[in-house]
Parts: C-alpha cells; sequence; structure tokens
DNA sequence: TATATTTAGTTGCTATAGCAACTATAAATG
DNA sequence: CATTTATAGTTGCTATAGCAACTAAATATA
C-alpha cells in the first residue's frame, strides 16, 4: 500500500481489520458462514431467544444489518424466528439443532484464529493496543450527536 | 457491546475502524465523498494519470472496488478516464478541474481529523499499535496462499 | 378514550469489499 | 505466424454497513 496512506493510523487500523476479516472469512467459509453471521451466532449460543433489538445492541450494528444477516441464517436453516414475547413488534431469535450443532465445530476454529492473530505479540502490547484504540473511538464518537 | 465479544481483539479492531470510518465519512459528506473515494483522490492528487492497476495496488484493493468507485467519482465529475497509453487494455485516471480545486478544501479536514482521532495518544503509543497491528497482519496474511 | 409519540422490524438506497466469469488486448511460446 | 497465456478492466454475485422512510404495535398524553 502507498506509504503516504499508511501514515495515517485510521487507515492502517483500516487495513490491519481487512487483512484480519479476510482470513475470519476464510476459515468460516467450510461452515457456510460469514464472518459478522458467525458473532450473531455466538450471542446465540451464548443464550438463544433474544430479539433482534437486542442483538443490534449487542453488535452496536444498525437493525437493518440484523434483518438482513438473520434472513441470510434463517435461509441457511441456522435460526428460526418466533412470535412469542407479549410484544408483538418484537421477534425472539432461536437456534435450530443445526444452529446448535454448529457450536462445537466453529468455536476452536475461532478460538485457534485468535491465537494466530496474535502469537508473538505481548499480554502487555494488546493490553496497549485495547487502550489506544478505546481512546480513538472516544476521540471521534463524542464528534456524532 | 456484548463483552464477551469485546474479548476477541479482532473484533474490537473492526469496531474502532468501524467508529473512525463513521466520523469520518460524517466529515467528508459536504465534499459529496465516501472515505474510500477519498483515498483514490488522495493517491491523484500526488499525482494523477495512474492506471486501475496502480489504484488497484496502491490501496490494496480489489480491482472490482477500483473501477466502482471510479465511476461513482467520474459521475460526480471528480475525474476522467482516458485511454492514452500504448497498451489499449490500461485505461488512466485524470483529475478534473472540479476535482483539482477539492484538494485544498479536503485536506485540511483530513489533517484535522487525524489530529482529533489522535488527541491524547503519544507517539510512542501509535509506533506500538502500528508494530502489533503489522504482525497481527503478517500473522493472518501468512495463511493465505 | 382519541391522538401523539415511541419502539420493533422491514424495505430501498448508497458505499464499501472481494470472488468468479467475462471481454479485449498484449505477450509468450511452439 | 498461430496458439496459448497473461493482463486490464467490467459485470454479476454475496456480504457487510448505515441512513431514510415505511408499517405495525405499544405507550404516553391531552
Amino acid at each position: 500500500m502507498n506509504i503516504a496512506l499508511k501514515e495515517y493510523i485510521s487507515i492502517f487500523i483500516h487495513q490491519t481489520d481487512l487483512n484480519i476479516t479476510s482470513c475470519v472469512k476464510e476459515r468460516l467459509a467450510c461452515f457456510n458462514l460469514a464472518p459478522e453471521q458467525n458473532l450473531i451466532m455466538m450471542l446465540l449460543w451464548e443464550r438463544d431467544g433474544r430479539t433482534q433489538q437486542e442483538l443490534s445492541e449487542q453488535l452496536e450494528k444498525d437493525k437493518t444489518n440484523i434483518t438482513r444477516m438473520l434472513s441470510s441464517l434463517e435461509q441457511k436453516g441456522f435460526v428460526k424466528k418466533r412470535m412469542e414475547s407479549c410484544d408483538r413488534r418484537s421477534i425472539r431469535v432461536f437456534l435450530t439443532e443445526k444452529g446448535k450443532e454448529l457450536e462445537c465445530q466453529v468455536i476452536p476454529v475461532t478460538e485457534e484464529f485468535h491465537r494466530l492473530a496474535t502469537a508473538g505479540i505481548t499480554e502487555e502490547e494488546l493490553a496497549i493496543v485495547r487502550r489506544v484504540l478505546s481512546k480513538m473511538s472516544q476521540n471521534v464518537k463524542g464528534q456524532k450527536n
């Protein structure tokens, strides 16, 4: 990549994210799961029956994304929607048997990926990265609203 | 965001990137420039007449993205394509007057954004972040190919 | 209670991001 | 020189990402 552009830390972070996501995508492809779809699955493995609103908040994503990712996950047969709350506006999302079975296959892959990605990096370094990225998020978020 | 998910540094990086990009998008909106379109403009301000292939390499993006971003930039009247090389397969991209005029307006905004994003962060911390993110990219890129 | 406001979810739009398959042209090779 | 291979760019597809506008339902308020 162009050297001048890499000077901008935000561009550097963006490129790193693309590199990482690309690798995650490859490793999840065999499960027919896209990276962000996997995040929804992780939340549901922890506890299913969440509403789309809850998923939206937990993932800090626009609700339109959740609608579309769930639509894809439903087509693949990993989740199903049920209107079973007292509030008829909200929809609860449940795992299918097929979706439940994925858990023990996918979790080892994501943990192995995490080990691979952080190989040769100390806990102290990771802590600094977390702190700096948090600070940057705060810096730019203060702008909105 | 869900605490367990944030434990994964890759998810943390992804979320940071989204937060940053969101702010950049807002600040460039008044120029009718999207964040990644702006990267193309930055390369062209440095030197125009590049081929799409060159832009693709400099930005480390698939050539399809370049085609589409240029199409948008062309519609907005910021760039124009010209087949003026000895190789009739390649297309050179030039700035229009309108595109050239943007430079002195946009650059201060991106530099001000960079200052905002990195406020309260030391050079040493930034260097560590760069080093760790580079290492992570290497770790995961070794996987591909 | 009737109206206004808020909330949950969907659809349409634009902008990334990259793979597969395609066209057209150039280069390499027999 | 003819055929094969490589290269530049486009189109179609899927997957994110979020805004605006919409429907339906719940809540607040006059």
